[in-house]
DNA sequence: ATTTGACCAGAAATATAAAATCAGTCATCT
DNA sequence: AGATGACTGATTTTATATTTCTGGTCAAAT
């Protein structure tokens, strides 16, 4: 721990980031956040001029680092291009960034007053396949066109919503891991709305360009130069 | 209006329905439930001892009034045995109950204090398929016996969580009407969870006995006499 | 025998003041 | 220059006093 790799604006994010996303904006003062980071409160201020401006700078990091572990995920997956695949990696990169996640389900424990003063429907808007990738593939024959893109994205919301907050609203006697709950979503997805024969490979390349779009939304977020962010291998299962 | 065909304490249960469903428990007086219901504070005393032991009438009165509804549209569907309508209506149901939606996901608003001093999971138990149905089911060769009933178990309960809040929660800018809603679930659940061939007219016949002992355990709601209590045909899809 | 509504005690909301906390600054140190 | 942390005024929290509200009762009315 003598020598952290990462810039000082990215521990300091990275120190943000593990206490909001425990005590939530409010309940985090910026002398918090510097000691946990080991600088000085001044320093936080030589990077951005106010807690607002941090906290913005702060999903705009942790969006960077989902949307990251995201691309990560679908390239990995040889299938990677099917629309159940697509889906189930972005639930998976959701569920593992509880910040993102409670920015997803405007969650005011841990948005708290920030949520009033900045709009956070930037964020969300565009946060899970938009209505443009359903109708991308759709046009790539991955996806029935029976059905409108809305519904789709629609429903898609409502899985995620669902995902996220099973966990939090209804501590169930039986909860299945985390992989099975996706396989079965999957599945669902699969057997339901995929189309037979569509060109997979066509279809993650092209996702992978919107997602290099969303990407560059959040510019060059100070001090995220060093690793892509390390949101990897944080899946526990239970709530 | 003059002569009102519901007994005394199905209009205050009514009346209490009304008032609780929107303004929540704790901001709704036993005054405004007695004046609504066109009676006095004292009859409603004269029914139930307590306001707690009125509120716990209201839930059973509600679930009751949830499950009839949900009884009728499985029994008027042809294919209402098979497991993707089964699902598809208890969403209906549910969804067309404002009061057993905020029970299900524990909408403290709604519930106040009430979730505090009485156990709610009771009731949210065994409010939708139960593991036990689920079993069923697959026992019926209407469902994949290759997923635990455990699995899918949870994820119908992801779902109807996410399909009760995402009006509250996202305001989206494409809202599809509830129908469109309903049948892509059905076509996912069919598709990704159902098997081909199963007797669909036992399961019905399976579900509906299931049905009838959640509604004994409710007990003789007093004033519950006339009519099936009116559950049906509120769906307006907006949030 | 029913039903009512004025009445009461305790709970909840509101008002006010005192104490603690925190966002942001800047003189000082390295 | 680069970084710090004591300092400050505004905001938030805590404590306390006061008022309003409401669950529950019961003598009186129907």
């Amino acid at each position: 721990m003598d020598k952290d790799p990462l810039s000082r604006p990215a521990r300091i994010l990275a120190a943000a980031s593990r206490l909001v996303a425990h005590y939530g904006f409010n309940k985090t003062t910026v002398d918090d956040i510097a000691s946990e980071a080991g600088v000085s409160k001044g320093a936080v201020y030589l990077e951005w001029p106010g807690k607002d401006e941090l906290f913005d700078a702060l999903l705009a990091y942790e969006m960077k680092r989902m949307l990251t572990d995201y691309r990560g995920r679908i390239e990995a997956d040889p299938e990677g291009g099917r629309i159940a695949n697509l889906y189930r990696h972005a639930l998976l990169a959701l569920h593992a960034n509880p910040l993102i996640c409670a920015l997803y389900v405007r969650d005011s424990r841990i948005l708290g007053d920030f949520v009033r003063r900045q709009d956070v429907e930037r964020y969300t808007s565009r946060l899970l396949l938009g209505n443009e990738s359903i109708r991308q593939m759709q046009a790539a024959g991955l996806l029935r066109d029976d059905i409108r893109p809305e519904t789709v994205a629609y429903l898609f919301t409502i899985i995620a919503l669902g995902f996220i907050q099973v966990g939090a609203v209804l501590p169930m006697q039986d909860v299945p891991q985390l992989e099975e709950v996706a396989q079965a979503v999957t599945r669902m997805v699969e057997g339901g709305l995929a189309r037979e024969g569509g060109d997979s490979a066509a279809g993650k390349q092209a996702f992978l360009k919107v997602l290099d779009l969303m990407m560059e939304q959040y510019g060059a977020v100070t001090g995220t130069e060093s690793g892509n962010g390390g949101a990897e291998s944080k899946e526990n299962s239970g709530g």
